[in-house]
RNA sequence: GCCCCCGUAGCUCAGUGGAUAGAGCAUUGGAUUCCUAAUCCAUGUGCGCAAGUUCGAUUCUUGCCGGGGGUACCA
């Protein structure tokens, strides 16, 4: 709607300076928008303002001689107006509105997509939880914005891949494995002494139960060195799987889980590091070796290698990121704990450093999470293992509730996640209502149905259209037209809570309008064209919801 | 010290280079013989402070104040 509006004021604005009513022909970019108050109608545009400078006319004057000279091809303008600064209005007949409805039976699962991303290829990294401990709520927060980003842009026209990066190699893991192996030796009754900096959750203690059930008798246990590193792999593999199966539960599906561990195997990091050392990029101090990344960017080098001789979490990460770009990807999108921000520059720089695009690559930060249980701050903490994990949040308020709040807010803006508000099936709890709309849609459909009202007929509903006189109904329809530039602007910003407030507005225009007017009635006809509305109005929603990955009930 | 995010209504937060800044919750009062009341309707003196850019700034820039996070040869 807006591109039509859009061209009519360009041709408007052609004809004008053919008239001689404009002295340019050079026309900047304008906005459209849609304006707060109805007084200003259904959209407007500053472009009398914005093209003040260039025709050296007063923007009133300006608005003047292009809607002389604008045409209506389409029919769809029932007045314009030129208004405060020089805003041109539009106010469109209701006419302009039916059609949308059409398009969006026709399209159906498709509506609200485009090919803006032209089909290129775009990657989205997130979680990549260590293997090392269960996922908790910031986890959950990650994994909600990476995997709802991943489905807009693929709807917005990318090709998507969604990847979990394992950090299966390094210092982390062994001290999973020594962790372990201590609990394992605790168990078969020799006394230790557990280090603070192992890892101190129950889960450690479990898995070295089970260990000790399947090979307490292994004698290479026995040994510290094989013993901490059978007990690595081990809990491991099986705290990746648990992992695996709580994205699972939360709805979450990647495409591609990487090793860090291949980095190593294939000799990618070492081979990065030696061809970065040939070409003055990595040079040596102090025993360790540095990465120039202050030349592109960063306030000061990094270390890649230190003087022990073991590779930092960087270095593997700078052949990880080479490695993403190799693979084809036009874009790589990382979504990482804001906690982690001060390595933006490095990456970016090891990009660049590359030979790649540091433009293409976006990382999303993610504001932290507080858990609140009626108003009360949960304490927790990692290192006593003391905390409430993305298993126990879903487990306790459902997969839909937790991934609708985590998309509630801008990433940028921290959290609050309250567990008594997530589980009650209130009014304060805005999954419900949103779903609600899809459920009460439903129930009407059905009862429609019961009573032979949609039968053959289902597939002419839009010709009972122009029906629809209600400002709600028009409002509805208005709202429904805009989803797909609001798919657009979320994908644009890498933003998946827009898609919430669209939502969340759309949910309350509909209840209002349930509120206020029957859909099923007396007059056939009309009812056809609300029955119409509103099965247009599921769709969008269920689309909508699909995108933030919650489910559209039938029923509730 | 330096870096990042935030500061909008009593609370939690949306939003925008433009014309009268919104929603939910809370408060108070109302609505259901009728398609699900998990709903609706009514009820509001708010953009932290200052300077700058602009025809126009809550939005952009800078400084300050306040809150959170970061600032390793950890991940």
């Amino acid at each position: 709607m807006k591109n039509t509006i859009k061209k009519i004021i360009l041709k408007g604005a052609e004809k004008a300076f053919k008239k001689g009513l404009l002295k340019s022909d050079n026309f900047p970019e304008m906005e459209i928008e849609e304006p707060k108050h109805d007084a200003h109608g259904d959209f407007s545009t500053n472009f009398a303002m914005v093209s003040a400078s260039v025709q050296k006319m007063a923007p009133g004057k300006i608005a003047e001689a292009i809607v002389a000279s604008m045409d209506d091809f389409q029919g769809i303008i029932d007045k314009t107006e030129i208004a405060g600064p020089g805003f041109i209005n539009f106010f469109l007949t209701d006419d302009a509105w039916y059609p949308v409805l059409e398009d969006i039976f026709k399209k159906d699962f498709q509506y609200g997509s485009s090919d803006s991303g032209k089909g290129r290829k775009v990657q989205v990294e997130f979680v990549s939880a260590n293997p090392t401990g269960p996922l908790h709520i910031g986890h959950g927060r990650g994994a909600a914005i990476g995997d709802s980003v991943g489905n807009i842009l693929s709807f917005a026209g990318y090709e998507v891949e969604k990847e979990y990066y394992i950090n299966d190699s390094g210092r982390q893991i062994r001290t999973l494995g020594l962790s372990v192996w201590l609990r394992l030796n605790e168990i078969t009754g020799k006394k230790v002494d557990f280090p603070d900096d192992c890892y101190q959750g129950d889960y450690i203690r479990e898995i070295a139960a089970e260990l000790n059930e399947l090979k307490g008798d292994d004698p290479a246990l026995q040994n510290k060195d094989d013993g901490v590193l059978i007990c690595a792999r081990y809990a491991a593999d099986k705290i990746l799987n648990n992992i695996k199966q709580d994205l699972s539960c939360f709805g979450v599906k990647f495409d591609k889980w990487f090793s860090e561990q291949s980095l190593y195997d294939s000799k990618k990091v070492w081979n990065t590091i030696e061809d970065f050392k040939n070409r003055d990029l990595i040079y040596e101090k102090d025993g360790a070796l540095w990465f120039r990344t202050e030349k592109f960017g960063d306030e000061k080098d990094r270390v890649v290698v230190r003087n022990n001789g073991l590779t930092t979490y960087f270095a593997s990460d700078i052949a990880y990121h080479m490695e993403k770009f190799e693979r084809g990807f036009d874009r790589v999108i990382d979504v990482w704990g804001a906690d982690h921000h001060g390595y933006v520059k490095r990456i970016n720089a090891s990009i660049d450093a590359a030979g790649g695009k540091s433009e293409n690559f976006d990382v999303i930060l993610v504001q932290l999470v507080n858990l609140l249980r009626g108003g009360e701050p949960v304490a927790m903490s990692t290192r006593s293992g003391q905390f409430v994990t993305l298993k126990d949040i879903v487990d306790e308020v459902g997969k839909d509730a937790a991934r609708f709040i985590f998309l509630s807010r801008s990433s940028d803006s921290g959290l609050d996640f309250d567990l008594e508000l997530a589980k009650q099936q209130t009014s304060e709890n805005p999954v419900y209502y949103v779903q609600y709309v899809h459920a009460r849609i439903t129930g009407i459909l059905i009862k429609a149905d019961r009573e032979g009202i949609i039968n053959d007929a289902a597939l002419n509903w839009t010709c009972y259209a122009s029906k629809l006189k209600e400002p709600e109904e028009i409002k509805l329809i208005r709202i429904l037209a805009s989803f797909p530039e609001v798919v657009e602007k979320s994908a644009r910003d890498l933003h998946p809570h827009i898609i919430f407030t669209f939502l969340m507005n759309l949910a309350s225009s509909f209840h209002g309008y349930y509120n206020r007017h029957k859909v099923i009635t007396e007059d056939r006809e009309l009812t056809m064209a609300r029955l119409c509305l509103i099965s247009a109005v599921k769709i969008v929603i269920r689309n909508a919801l699909c995108l933030l990955g919650v489910s559209a009930p039938e029923r509730m």
